[in-house]
RNA sequence: GGCGACGUAGCCAAGUUGGUAAGGCAAGGGUCUGCAAAACCCCGAUCAUGGGUUCGAGUCCCAUCGUCGCCUCCA
């Protein structure tokens, strides 16, 4: 079975086969650096943390690179507004967005170039656009010609004519065709600007993608992402300019992950229903995010509510309890025990493989995971040791692993206090063995108040951290 | 108005080439337990609606209703 990937060019799942073979060269377009990132963010960024997770796991060898845009119109507004330096707002804000990738478990990028870093090539590639007739200037603004490309509007299924017709478009005299992009802006007064063969100014928002693609990756890369918002016209106005400077077809695979639904509609700031990423780490777990985001399928709307995110912590509950250890003084559990254990092992390896194949099927793929969980704790509970549950158990850490959850349990590491709940517990123990019943239910409580959890068995207590 | 996606049990959600519906959460019953907790076992849907193609459709076609995204900055 091979990897099968949706292309949002062709509408259709096809097979993956790279410009080289056991290489991807993957683009996804990262944030505009202006403000703190919120879980729409995060939903993106694991899409495709998962991707190159599964595609490192299947034996390729992947060149990842995000960008962060730190030159716009938003920045410089929020920047004037706070009265800072839109260079150090950026900064801070690449920073903060850089941690929170990091506690959610996602791979740093190959690369992570930013716009103001390639102001160079970006003017040489303005450049050649205008040497080719495919741009042109208008007042110190330069423009790419939409018209000059026959193809454009195949990413996003639209015509030009149509979006004539359209008419939301503000009229702008200079431009030739109302469809047609800045690739270069001139500077007002206060802005950031660069030297140009133009004038002072700045990139437009598409070309720096295209630039950034053409330096780090080459003409040709194997995936472009990004949110499914991006479509149009952010990466149909990158096809055309970069296909324009190429001749050649630009991304193999276009993907574009589905938005996370705050309350069935998508976050924006304008509507103030903005959960940040430092948010929801306050209150949960990395892995609940992530466990979110695996459980749907990434094309489609994400439904984020409290409802789901209780739903998901308990899930996590359920996936860590497939690690607990055998039972003490586990007597080894029967032949047939351990068959089922084996062979739903094997089932959950080879549903996981042909469930991510199919276009990263993360949802099916956790399906059979939870199969494997059921599995280990039935045999478990069927007295297996340690040992007998070994092998399930290492599998299924390497699969969580594929998907990048960490699976630590919610215990905060080790603490001064542990001692002191061990003595705690084991008291209770001897209250419990002199059938001082209300004592030792007096201790479960209050400790439950402080956040432990006593669990009895016939071979003694143990306890966690809630 | 144009383009696109979607509508599966109380909630979330999977379902390549059509052959009688994964998984998670919640609810309920049971085993275990001094009582709990945890774990284990049992239990639920004919797939928005109406037509059509077919021996057979959640899975293809048409229509209707509804939700969402894009068309302006947005992951």
């Amino acid at each position: 079975m091979s990897l099968r990937v949706y292309n949002t060019l062709t509408r259709d799942k096809t097979e993956f086969e790279t410009l080289e073979p056991g290489k991807v060269r993957m683009y996804v377009c990262g944030p505009t650096v202006y403000d703190s990132a919120h879980v729409g963010h995060a939903m993106s960024a694991l899409v495709f943390d998962i991707v190159r997770r599964y595609l490192t796991y299947k034996g390729y060898e992947v060149h990842h690179v995000m960008n962060f845009t730190d030159v716009d119109d938003k920045i410089i507004a929020r920047a004037n507004q706070l009265g800072v330096d839109p260079a150090e707002l950026a900064e801070k804000y690449i920073g903060e967005f850089r941690k929170n990738l990091a506690d959610l478990n996602i791979l740093p990028a190959t690369e992570n170039p930013r716009a103001t870093n390639e102001i160079d090539r970006i003017i040489e590639m303005v450049n050649r656009l205008l040497e080719s007739d495919a741009a042109y200037v208008a007042d110190g603004d330069v423009y790419f010609r939409v018209e000059k490309d026959p193809d454009y509007g195949k990413l996003s299924g639209r015509k030009l004519a149509e979006m004539n017709a359209g008419a939301r478009i503000r009229v702008d005299d200079r431009k030739e065709n109302p469809m047609d992009f800045a690739i270069w802006k001139s500077a007002k007064p206060g802005e950031p600007a660069w030297d140009s063969p133009w004038g002072k100014g700045r990139p437009g928002w598409h070309i720096e993608c295209s630039a950034m693609n053409l330096h780090h990756l080459g003409p040709q890369i194997d995936i472009h992402g990004g949110g499914n918002d991006l479509i149009f016209p952010h990466h149909e106005n990158e096809i055309a300019q970069t296909e324009a400077l190429t001749g050649k077809p630009f991304a193999r695979y276009w993907m574009h992950n589905g938005m996370l639904q705050l309350k069935g509609v998508a976050m924006s700031k304008s509507l103030g229903n903005m959960v940040t990423i430092n948010d929801f780490l306050k209150e949960h777990p990395a892995d609940v995010m992530r466990l979110i985001v695996l459980s749907s399928n990434y094309r489609s709307p994400l439904t984020f509510n409290d409802e789901v995110i209780e739903a998901n912590e308990r899930a996590l509950d359920r996936l860590l309890s497939a690690l607990k250890p055998a039972l003490p003084n586990a007597s080894g559990a029967s032949e047939e025990v351990l068959e089922n254990l084996d062979e739903q092992l094997e089932a959950t390896q080879k549903g996981f493989i042909d469930s991510m194949d199919d276009d990263f099927n993360s949802a099916g793929a956790l399906g059979n995971l939870f199969d494997l969980v059921r599995a280990i704790n039935q045999a478990r509970a069927e007295n297996a040791t340690d040992e007998q549950l070994a092998p399930a158990q290492d599998v299924f850490k390497e699969l969580t692993g594929v998907l990048g959850l960490q699976m630590k349990s919610s215990e905060t590491a080790a603490s001064s206090a542990d001692a002191f709940i061990d003595l705690l517990v084991s008291l209770r123990q001897d209250l419990r063995e002199s059938k001082n019943y209300a004592l030792a239910d007096k201790v479960r409580q209050e400790l439950a108040g402080l956040g432990v959890v006593i669990e009895d068995t016939a071979q003694g207590s143990s306890w966690r951290w809630e």
